[in-house]
DNA sequence: AATTAACTACGAATAATTTCGTACAACTAA
DNA sequence: TTAGTTGTACGAAATTATTCGTAGTTAATT
């Protein structure tokens, strides 16, 4: 039941309120999302068919179903960082990093973090 | 020239052979894909349809025709940067770079221009 | 009990993306 | 000049993703 799957743009906005709240009903996903051009059974629809393809499980026991992410978060970000180093930064991790730290202001602490992280590379 | 175009996939499989090689033909691009599954009109139509959104220019002074990226890499790089941090990384570029970093080794030049970059930002 | 509200299921419309077949023009080689 | 090769154009099918309407179920409210 795993992951060959690549989440499309909607199901990733979905599975990152669920990341951030597992346990989750349609509604409570649909709200969170806030967007005023879809409907609800849009994301009832969605959510169903995040749950065929294994995206999601849920629990049926009470009429409002309760959703989970079922794939992990960090397995997702490893996914999606391949193809994108593959596909828009030549397969340059260094020049990704370098775009991402360029693109804002990070703050001290995460700079720290950040260069913890490169000494423990080496 | 407008830059509130999202590539697909696909496109931007194409301008990354562009960015490496301007003025390719559909056919060198099409073979530096080197897509078994998909024909030779398929990489042409797509192409066509990129020049139809501005994301390409061409030169068709000859019969085969010559293509060059019309949007810029960097541009293109912090667009899907951007997407990427807010959709998958909820919103935290030092997840993002330090999940980046994780993922392979970086050579110990590298490890050094990044903190360097890092320096510069403090 | 009847009405209303909130929910799921699901078919089907629409939209976006990708693929391919075919027509035909230009160039090449015999 | 004729046959074969290589190219573009483009309609349309196939595939994938998104949206919505409606039917039917359950629960709460009066």
């Amino acid at each position: 039941m795993d992951i060959n799957l690549k989440p499309t743009d909607s199901e990733l906005e979905i599975l990152q309120v669920l990341w951030a709240n597992p346990a989750s009903t349609v509604r409570a996903v649909h709200e969170a999302l806030g967007k005023k051009d879809a409907g609800y059974t849009t994301t009832l629809k969605l959510m169903q068919i995040m749950h065929e393809k294994g995206l999601v499980t849920r629990d049926t026991s009470s009429k409002t179903h309760l959703y989970y992410a079922h794939i992990d978060q960090e397995k997702t970000q490893q996914l999606f960082l391949k193809k994108m180093i593959n596909d828009v930064f030549n397969g340059s991790t260094t020049r990704l990093v370098l775009q991402a730290l360029g693109d804002r202001k990070a703050s001290v602490e995460e700079i720290e973090l950040i260069k913890k992280h490169l000494d423990n590379l080496k």
